[in-house]
Formats: structure tokens, C-alpha cells, sequence
DNA sequence: GTCTAACGTTCCCGTTACGA
DNA sequence: TCGTAACGGGAACGTTAGAC
């Protein structure tokens, strides 16, 4: 049985999914009825509580030139992607795509672009900022924000997301990026390219046979002879709902594998007269989604809170393709989400499901180097890794490994390492030794100690460990910090390089308090 | 070859200036 | 007056050069 597609088209006021064919045989449920999504995701965040109030908002411009704006050093990621565009001598005006800086007098900053694409992003044309009515404090274990305010800069209110009153613990954007909660919010922008400032609805566009305002989109096999300016093609031939915001299901064809089901069901119901489970929408991960399928004579509406958290923890978003299959007649169909012909993972976040409450926490203080961002797959296998039974585990390290990491025969963890390893374990001695033990076995001395600018250095027997691990340049590695009993603090190196291959286990053995190997 | 220290770049955050 | 945007200093971290 081949897979049925569907385009969600719109924004994420309304979340059901529609198989149309063709006429109007059910009012979609008001928009009031289900809670803002984004408070469901904040939620399943498991975010408390707390006493500050804090306004995030997205900007659009790389947040270190305008950081750095004034200063004539080249110091800022643009400038070292593009230095043409600021070059060392004196100058007295640099002009970037949406801004000109002009030395001496402040930024002139432009508005977003009345037409065009928005060049709205998270890496690059985007910072998050963080305004507090109180002291910000660096650690997630303190409640900050009370207010999620998220709009685009420079437009009136109204104009965005407003995420209501719902505190969280997360006490920085980094810290809400790491969950995927930027993820939904990037992906919910790119919606408002269409939707616009003031929530205003699609503005019908001028491609030929396109009537914006209606949101049946005919089977993906026609997808491209009738592109529009939003995105998704549009069927002209069917009246547009009341609803601006809608997920469909094109084509007959499509309703005739969900619609089969339903009969089945149904007349399983009639003949043995026993409760029948709901259908279960089955994804690569094995995430299960159970779901509601209201099927008609013309239409058929999936729906419910599965579905809706379905939406959430893969971030769908208006145009992206959700492939469903039905692959066992048992009920359970497997589902798949693409984007731009890329398959979409679940959220990060997501992979916290299941974890105790001191686990979740130990992730969300996790220490990270180079920028580095872990989408599910890496982010399920480093939890796998740290919670592991052996030791009592006090702080995660993700790194990737750098030049001198491989070749100058040491490696520094930052400070911010330390001193939660330190707050967790106690003041650690300013050298010693250690002892690096992998998975098979073999062990190799080394040696510790603190540099003057706090991190701590861990040398001797490191470049052997390197050569063993095979590690490279640019590898990602997830250390744990253990901590066994008074005197051993042990660390534990998983190389994340292969995710398919066999875990590289490292274990280095720190000798605390002057203890002899 | 190993280790240290200095330097450069980026990020964070409080303060300040500007405009509505 | 208040909200927004920019500035500037300091901290963190990666790189590199030099000393041993």
C-alpha cells in the first residue's frame, strides 16, 4: 500500500489534518478550543515556575556585528566570511545586505524587507536577547523567565508569537536553542513569512491558478506545475474553509488508505462489538502518536492531541510533506516528515522523554564547546551514554575535538566544566593524576592540572589515548564526569563520530586529593 | 616533543543613547 | 517616559608562538 501525502499548508493556529475531496462536510473546531502550541511545548520542556519576568525576542541581523560595530579589527563571524565587506584601513562606511555602518554615528538599521524572502534563520540573520526585569542568572536550576514575548523586530504587537505567561526554568536563549525550542520557533517564523505581521491571514497570491485563501493542495505528483509564492500549490477548484491555518491531505487517493482503515475499524466495532484502540502514527524513531480520524463521506480529519504533539515534536510547519503509510493493517502507520526534500528528526528535547527529573537536569546543564548543537540522534545516544549505572554521574561535556586537542598532546575543559564539576564533587587539586581507561581495557597514566586561566589541562598520556580512539580533527566527543565515592572522580569519553558504529569508551581516572595510582 | 603563555576572536551582559 | 538598539568591557575559549 503506498503512502499518502500531505502538504501542511498555512500557519499553526489550526493543527488537524484534512482529506478533502473536494466539499465542505465538517467545520473545522474553533481555534480557541486547544491550547497555544507553543505552551504545550514549553510543558513537555518541563519548565516550573519561577520569579522573573523576561522578554525574548528575534533579531535579524548576525548578533556579533552588531555587536561589534564601531570597532575596526575584523572580529566578527561576517567579517570572516565576507572580510571583503570590512576591510582593515579606515573606513568610513561598510555596507552589509540590510545594514550600513558608518563610522562614528550609530547603526542605521533597515526594517524587514517589505517583499522578498525573509532571511530569517538561527544561525546567521538571527540572535535571541534576553531583557530581564531582574538579575539574570546563569544556570538553568534558576527560574528566569515568567513572559515569553517573541516577535519580530520592528513590527507592532501582535505581530508575533506571544507566548503567554507560562514561567520556565531555562534561564537563556542558548539554553531553549539546545532544547529545540528555537527549532519550532525558526521553523513557526518561516510561516510568517506568509502569514505576516498582526496574524492578518494569507494575502491571496498572483500565481496562476492560485487562490491563497483555499488550502486544498492537489497530490504531490502536481506538486511544482503550479508553484506559488507561499510554497504549496493550490487547488482553485475548492472553496476555501473558514479557517486560514490548515494541514491537508491532497487527493482521493489518499483518503482511501485512511478511509479503509477507518471502515475496518468500524465494522470491527459493528460485528464483535469491542473497544478497537485508535489508530497510532508510528515514526523512524519509534516515536508513537496515537491519533483521531474523523472520516466522512468527503472528507477526513485527523485530529486529537497525538496528532497535535506529532506537530509539535517535529516541528511541522507550512509546506512540509508528511508521508503516511499504512504498513501492517494492524493500525499503526508509519509516518514521515520532510522538508525541502530533507527528512525531518524529531526535536532534541524530545529524547529527554523518560529521564528522571535529576537526569534532565544534568542535560540542560550540559557543557558544550564550538557551538556545537546536537540534533535527537546524537542527543538520544549521549544520553544513552552518560546514564550509564556505573558511576554517579555529575557533569556532561560535549566537545569537538580541536587541532590541539589532536596534535599538541593535550586537552583544556573549559572552566565552565570545572566548576560545575567543583560545585558538584568539591575543590579539586590544582594537578595529579590520572588515569585514561577505555572499553577494552588498556590503560594509560597521565597527568592534570589547572592552567592560570582556570580550565583544566589534561596531558601525559592524552596524545596516546588520541592515537588509540583514532580520534580526529573536528570529532565530536561526549565526556562524562563520574564521581565514585570520596577520592575518584572518573571521566568518561564516548567519541560520536559514527553514530552506527560501536560506542569508543573512554574512562579517565582522576586521583583526587593526592592519592597514588 | 611537550608545555606554557600570550594573543585573537567570540560571546555575554550591563550600561547608555536614541526614538516613538 | 518607556522600549529598543547599540556600545563597551570583561570573560571564555581557541590558536599560535616560544621556551624548555
Amino acid at each position: 500500500m503506498g503512502p499518502s501525502t500531505c502538504t501542511a499548508v498555512g500557519s499553526f493556529g489550526k493543527e488537524d489534518i484534512v482529506i478533502s475531496s473536494g466539499e465542505e462536510d465538517q467545520t473545522p473546531p474553533p481555534q480557541e478550543q486547544r491550547p497555544p502550541q507553543q505552551l504545550r511545548l514549553l510543558s513537555e520542556a518541563t519548565l516550573t515556575v519561577g520569579e522573573f519576568t523576561c522578554q525574548t525576542e528575534i533579531m535579524t541581523e548576525p548578533p556579533s556585528l552588531l555587536r561589534y560595530h564601531g570597532k575596526w579589527e575584523p572580529a566578527s563571524p561576517l567579517q570572516q566570511k565576507n572580510s571583503s565587506i570590512l576591510p582593515r584601513s579606515n573606513p568610513t562606511t561598510v555596507s552589509t545586505r540590510d545594514n550600513t555602518f558608518k563610522k562614528g554615528s550609530r547603526v542605521q538599521k533597515k526594517r524587514f524587507p517589505q517583499s522578498g524572502s525573509f532571511n530569517i534563520g538561527f544561525n546567521a540573520h538571527t540572535s535571541w536577547k534576553i531583557h530581564t526585569a531582574s538579575k539574570v542568572v546563569d544556570g538553568c536550576n534558576d527560574h528566569l523567565m515568567e513572559k515569553v514575548l517573541v516577535r519580530k523586530k520592528n513590527v507592532p504587537s501582535g505581530g508575533g508569537l506571544q507566548l503567554g505567561t507560562k514561567k520556565i526554568t531555562y534561564t537563556s536563549a542558548d539554553k531553549l536553542e539546545r532544547i529545540g525550542f528555537v527549532k519550532v520557533l525558526q521553523k513557526r517564523m518561516k510561516g510568517w513569512g506568509a502569514r505576516d505581521e498582526g496574524g492578518r491571514g494569507l494575502e491571496p497570491c498572483d500565481s496562476p491558478g492560485c487562490v491563497h485563501t483555499g488550502l486544498i493542495t492537489p497530490p504531490a505528483t502536481l506538486r511544482g506545475a503550479n508553484s506559488c509564492a507561499y510554497g504549496p500549490v493550490c487547488n482553485p477548484h475548492v472553496p476555501a474553509p473558514d479557517s486560514e491555518n490548515l494541514i491537508v491531505v491532497p487527493g482521493w487517493k489518499n483518503r482511501q488508505v485512511l478511509g479503509a482503515y477507518i471502515e475496518h475499524v468500524q465494522s470491527v466495532v459493528a460485528r464483535e462489538n469491542k473497544p478497537v484502540g485508535a489508530p497510532i502514527f508510528v515514526t523512524r524513531e519509534q516515536l508513537e502518536y496515537e491519533v483521531m480520524i474523523d472520516h466522512g463521506a468527503i472528507r477526513t480529519r485527523i485530529h486529537g492531541p497525538g496528532w497535535q504533539r506529532f506537530l509539535d515534536e517535529y516541528a511541522v510547519r507550512p509546506g512540509d510533506m508528511v508521508y503516511i503509510c499504512l504498513t501492517r493493517g494492524d493500525g499503526r502507520f508509519f509516518v514521515e516528515v520532510e522538508m525541502g526534500g530533507i527528512r525531518q528528526t524529531p526535536l532534541p528535547y524530545i529524547a529527554l522523554n523518560g529521564l528522571s527529573l535529576v537526569h534532565r537536569e544534568l542535560v540542560d546543564q550540559c557543557v558544550y564547546t564550538r557551538g556545537i548543537r546536537l540534533e535527537f540522534p546524537e542527543m538520544r545516544k549521549m544520553i544513552r551514554r552518560a546514564f550509564t549505572p556505573l558511576e554517579d554521574i555529575c557533569c556532561i561535556f560535549v566537545h569537538k575535538m580541536t587541532g590541539v586537542d589532536i596534535r599538541g598532546g593535550y586537552m583544556r575543559l573549559p572552566k565552565k566544566a570545572v566548576d560545575l564539576i567543583e560545585s558538584k564533587t568539591g575543590h579539586m587539586d590544582n594537578s595529579g593524576s590520572i588515569l585514561l581507561h577505555d572499553d577494552t581495557g588498556a590503560l594509560v597514566a597521565a597527568s592534570f592540572k589547572k592552567a592560570n586561566d582556570g580550565r583544566l589541562v589534561i596531558q601525559g598520556g592524552f596524545p596516546k589515548c588520541v592515537g588509540q580512539l583514532e580520534l580526529k580533527e573536528n570529532d565530536l566527543v561526549v565526556i562524562t564526569f563520574h564521581r565514585r565515592g570520596m577520592d575518584y572522580l572518573y571521566i568518561d569519553i564516548d567519541a560520536m563520530l559514527n553514530l552506527g558504529a560501536a560506542h569508543i569508551c573512554l574512562l579517565f581516572c582522576v586521583l583526587r586529593h593526592g592519592s597514588d595510582l
